[in-house]
DNA sequence: GGGGTGGTTCGAAAATCTTCGTACCCCGGT
DNA sequence: ACCGGGGTACGAAGATTTTCGAACCACCCC
């Protein structure tokens, strides 16, 4: 029997965990993924995150125990998907913001002072 | 002459640095804390940062290089401010985020399954 | 001018995070 | 039934973060 992997409840979770899950580069590029993605989901192994297979898998962990994804076994190979309406729902507000973060232009030059 | 302190520019910090500096509770609150303030700057001696001197003083340097904070001497003692514009023109809408999450009710009870 | 207060910096020690290899599991195809 | 692809768990090594004490600095006040 297939092992129960652990799904934080959204309100085990703390902003603290979500801030140090997402100060990732490679994780928050994951969330960001699936954000746009329509279904909100996507196979592992469309995700661009480095490493190893246990590096990886280390990652999917460190999103999961945040409270902002859930892995889901899809015969073989497995899918990660945003768990975007409890996740708005603990932390309002959050997903949207980074979201609008990662996606607008890189930076406008200072304005002149 | 005093130590000129580092502050970043605020186009040097990364998301990731920003995400790193508030994983941790304590340097929220301080964040928090002068949100919150009218003025966007209190004493360090007015923060709520556990620790020995040398330990406080290891915060505000997190605070201050992910480009967050300013530290200001004032004559005796020191305070810090929050670099909002600079922050808001970098990274819009996370200040206010931030400040909404952790002023808001703790969290209401899920919705029954 | 000497002391006290409030700070910084620099190690060093402890804790935590990240990466990887290895062992193992499950599923699907041949 | 076997093999290969995709994944997890565990342990160890390496890197980074956190905390502290000690040394040191600047300012204010008596």
């Amino acid at each position: 029997m297939p092992v129960q992997m652990h799904h934080p409840s959204l309100d085990e979770v703390s902003l603290s965990d979500v801030f140090a899950a997402l100060s990732d580069e490679h994780r928050r590029g994951v969330v960001v993924a699936l954000a746009v993605d329509p279904t909100r989901e996507l196979p592992c192994t469309a995700l661009t995150v480095p490493g190893t297979k246990s590096t990886r898998s280390y990652h999917w962990k460190v999103l999961r125990e945040a409270g902002l994804v859930v892995q889901r076994n899809t015969g073989t190979g497995m899918t990660l998907r945003l768990r975007e309406p409890e996740f708005e729902h603990r932390f309002p507000g959050f997903l949207a913001t980074l979201l609008h973060l990662e996606t607008q232009p890189p930076t406008e030059p200072e304005a002149p002072r």
